[in-house]
DNA sequence: TATGAATGAGTCTTCATTCAT
DNA sequence: CATGAATGAAGACTCATTCAT
């Protein structure tokens, strides 16, 4: 059952035709540098896990920093789309807005299992040596209408009045996605139960949905509420 | 009379005399490693940050593998403590102590501004390089103490049940931590007004207080609450 | 649908159809040989100056040195036998055989505007790439004739007697073509009026003829200089 | 008599401390680079020729790019001044001027024996890789006052009236160092005579001499030799 | 003929480390 | 304490060459 031993031969193919050998090195790249760290991975080392040689590294992408950009254009850049994108910057329900964004934050990184590594340690921060590069890609005006949308939801009342929805989007990337950032990538399986997506999303919707609403709660309630209540 | 081409430009912050060298270059190293990320610094930088040479980095700490030891042991740890080593694990104030940490994080990040991003980007997931190094001295037990200490506080239905007391503490981490790690070191003047401590506490102490309590916050209610739900 | 980074633009000439592409690729390459000089040439560039694929220059050519080779024997050998098959061995008329020397030179430099440059850099001196390559096209015994013939012309008194036979084919050569390997490939308009064939032709033969004969032109005078010294 | 194995430990110095480590390394990278040609020259054989590793060489000059300034700003730029800053470009004795010209280059190349080679090699030609960088060092005003000064002689009659002011100091250029270019470096004993500084210098001279004066030699001759044909 | 994908060997450059002084 | 000179090992990148298609 040991699979075969493959003798390559230089200018012989080893991977299946139909897959693109491109995408393949841009996978094995993307979990690397989020495994590893940008500054702590070679391009040889990414080559020996697409299984592969430094040089063809070289061929798809030319120098380090291009691999780099191929990483956050191709990869990174299609996350952050799929949180925002479906942002309404004009709707009014910032608890809804928010909730889907944590929503589809989780989505994404069960799909990308690199994401809240490269992120915390890459892209958050001065040090990060994907910062300017994936920082292109997030949507402004939509994460500027989503703090707006929050700061009419605290003035009609209807949100804690506390917090302050500059922060609020910095809150839930944190709390999405650095427990996640902690031990994904390699050893998925054996996750302490509590990292398990169920129970971390349970718990930071926990935090949040009270969080945000604060005193308001009992306020402002919603209608949902308010029938199981009366009931 | 020849010199050779240098790469680094000669330390500005020339060593006042009375401080100790060694405490003086760890103070450069941790900055540095802290700012760059571990992997992105050579000790000739920070040797320069520290006005001497390289080989003077050696003559104080030997090889870098020591050099990174004596960063976490001598200054990352100390911070780990002043979190920790005020937590009574036999205390039954669960939010009072969450509180607490949440104090004491503010104030050691305060102190030394380089904690957050080094925490971030070497300590917290698995590329971390100095993971390892710096989980010896987190008191598990403590830890563990508090993690049980929130579980007897759900239980007596004081706090929101939807939340996992596991994870409580990363999410404390997060909360505190990320925002900060975004910005501090090398920009603290100029800082937006939201990431000052002042506001930055505020928001995180008005999203933990209420996210934490949940509902319980109806089932256990302050004067003011049961006056408003009297209504 | 993936395509790799290439590095060099892509052939600007296509072949026209009629041309031999063995032809083509040996023109591309000694343009290039001459214009960058040996070493500082790669395969791909000379590929991409014909519009093709390195691996066509190989399909041709095999290896790198043997395209080399072709381009000596097929285009450098050329060269040097145009200057020298006319040169009768058995002449005796050094200043003549001179002088049709250089004519054929210039002819010849005039046709092949790549010459000059490949002469001087990979030719002469030592460190010449192509040196031990074309040195087995100069006919030796014509070269050696033409400086007995030289000798003879001196030992008559018609020569000048400071000059030494054995130097005056390099004087000769390196008159003609180092002014030429200045400029001439790539700016071949807007030449200095002074590098003009005609101008630079008739400099060196002025300078020639005269440093030739020397005092012998009054030895064995013109019919006007006789007139004069009779005077 | 066979020198002792010297076995250097790292961080031991192999020669004696009142060398010069920068000049030695330049003195074989300019022996090197001349005789091999400059991009036919590794970083490591310079560094194998002084006897040190090739990061010493980018310990004392940073870069490859670097190096090749450092050949040209201190050994060919002080080969060119040698030429020209004893050319007085008010005067008016061109033959005089040339010839000074002529024994200051045979000068410069006795003491510089890798001149002529990286000249002819990389200097003169587009393709020349030290073209750029040396032509900063050559003094266009006195070059083109020198251009001048010939074609005053000229118009008063007593200079070749065929021969190009312009193209002349090139020609002297090609007379002097082409035949030296072809074999000075490696093989200088055993040097066939004719390229003998002597020798060589006389025939240059011979052929400049009369080449220069052309017919005028006899119309304006000088007073010495007046005298001499006199007697 | 013609090409795209692939590689091994080599080149430049960086860096932690050593050691005589 | 402190440094300058030196090194070996490793990393990014280039290039001639190969081969299935």
């Amino acid at each position: 059952m040991a699979s075969p031993v493959r003798r390559i031969a230089p200018g012989r193919r080893a991977r299946p035709p139909g897959e693109d050998a491109r995408e393949h090195l841009l996978d094995a790249a993307t979990a690397l540098l989020s495994a590893r760290g940008v500054a702590n991975t070679t391009i040889a080392q990414i080559a020996a896990a697409a299984g592969v040689t430094s040089a063809m590294v070289h061929y798809w992408f030319e120098t380090r920093e291009r691999l780099l950009d191929a990483v956050v254009d191709e990869r990174v850049a299609r996350a952050i789309h799929e949180v925002w994108d479906a942002v309404d910057p004009a709707a009014d329900a910032p608890l809804g807005q928010a909730q889907g964004i944590v929503k589809r934050m989780f989505d994404v990184t069960e799909q990308m299992p690199w994401l809240a590594s490269l992120w915390l340690h890459e892209i958050v921060g001065e040090g990060g040596l994907l910062r300017g590069r994936a920082l292109k890609h997030v949507p402004r005006k939509t994460v500027e209408a989503f703090g707006r949308s929050i700061a009419r939801g605290m003035a009609r009342g209807e949100l804690n009045a506390r917090i302050d929805p500059q922060l609020l989007f910095t809150s839930i990337l944190a709390l999405v996605m650095l427990p996640q950032a902690a031990v994904k990538i390699w050893q998925r399986l054996r996750l302490p139960a509590s990292l398990a997506r169920a129970n971390l999303e349970r718990h930071v919707n926990a935090l949040l949905e009270h969080g945000l609403r604060g005193d308001a709660a009992v306020a402002v309630p919603t209608a949902r509420r308010q029938r199981r209540r009366a009931s």
